[in-house]
DNA sequence: CTTAATAGTGCAACACCGTTGCGCTACGAG
DNA sequence: CTCGTAGCGCAACGGTGTTGCACTATTAAG
């Protein structure tokens, strides 16, 4: 927090190497943080003072406060397709209940990834250079693109229906998980009061019998036109 | 900088009829710069400027400024509702795609209220007293219950499926309306890269295919045990 | 080994947010 | 007409994220 002079005589980051790696150390900050209090309350000053350095500091690393949760959204659709697509590669055909279980799986493994798709649309995409936006943009349609692949390949899918199960399960997800994990005082409120037991959901068991349900009537509407 | 507010010489409110009118016109105030602007980009300041009357003064009518927008929310899950409701409870019978419509044409028509859907549980619920959370939860949940009534009439749901719908359709609601509606310049980055034509969805053809295929989907489930 | 240029860093100030305490005075009751 | 209440504006506070500037650690050159 302050003086931070106390700190073994922070050593300045001049090589490639150090910077890139000064860089990687600011991400991981903030991921920490992030998965601890919430991606919401994280600050330029909590960030800073988990690598020991100054806030002004971090902006030379990135533009903006914004970005560098940015640069973990895409990080984490990065993690995410490769984890979901490693698992549906493997199999020669699926149900669509399997399917489901699959995404919802690999995107409940990943809670600080769902923190992140909550805000990513409302937040994250404002204060940030377009540049940022069009190459996270680029990143996002990618990873979109190659799950897309595996739908079509193991349901049938078209592109279109593909894209649309992904930007389902995405935004359900960062929906669900903030519905699931509210601040303690909510959380009390829920408990104590009988009426709002059902607010308290769990993102698994919805987001699974969501997507079971809306894969299974992809599969059994009917063509447009005979 | 708006200002604009030529009221010569702001009046008083000391009468109970005086007040409730003022903080109607506070609600107004904030209803009409965020559908201008979009909820996130309202200010305090802005609204206190619309209605011709200090920030400070704002704070004895709502006790926080997330209050305001949660009032405006639970107006709008009020009004949706009422309106949902005032159409499915004309039929006696519908199709899944009918239901769809009727949710995303009664959604879509209320582009504030979804925008309100997206920030509700990311900012709304916070800074806020937990009576005014207690209290906006059950209006939500009386709602989704009036809603949910209609649905097991018609498709014949169980209540958790119910719930899961409206649950589907409201949070889907709020995250397209967030990719549809970018700011201006971001716009202009969807139109002017050709691989990000896919970026700018539109709300309403969307939701009602993710809502059509679930309820289709829901409706040929096979039940739990034979 | 000394020296000088370079650039990463810390500090402090800035603008803006929501929020609060405090006088002023418009207003209605008497 | 007077007076006390209470609605209001003002200004200050703590907190963001962001920026310009001075400093000095670091490194390459003499």
């Amino acid at each position: 927090m302050m003086s931070s002079m106390s700190e073994p005589a922070f050593q300045r980051a001049r090589s490639a190497a150090a910077k890139q790696a000064r860089e990687q150390a600011i991400l991981e900050a903030a991921r920490a943080l992030g998965r601890r209090h919430g991606v919401r309350d994280v600050t330029l000053t909590d960030i800073a003072a988990a690598v020991g350095m100054h806030k002004s500091a971090l902006l030379r690393y990135f533009e903006t406060r914004e970005q560098i949760f940015l640069a973990l959204t895409a990080d984490g659709w990065r993690q995410w397709s490769a984890d979901l697509c490693g698992d549906l590669a493997g199999r020669a055909r699926a149900t669509p209940a399997e399917v489901a279980e699959a995404v919802t799986g690999t995107l409940a493994a990943r809670p600080m990834f769902c923190d992140l798709l909550a805000q990513a649309p409302l937040n994250l995409e404002r204060n940030v250079s377009i540049e940022s936006v069009r190459s996270f943009k680029l990143v996002t349609l990618g990873e979109v693109e190659r799950i897309g692949r595996e739908l079509r390949r193991l349901l049938g899918l078209t592109e279109s229906q593909a894209v649309d199960t992904i930007a389902t399960a995405t935004s359900m997800a960062g929906a669900l998980w903030q519905m699931a994990t509210p601040g303690p005082r909510v959380r009390e409120l829920y408990l104590s009061d009988p009426r709002l037991g059902h607010a308290l959901v769990e993102v698994e068991p919805r987001l699974t019998r969501v997507l079971t349900a809306y894969l299974t009537g992809l599969g059994t509407e009917a063509p447009p036109a005979g």
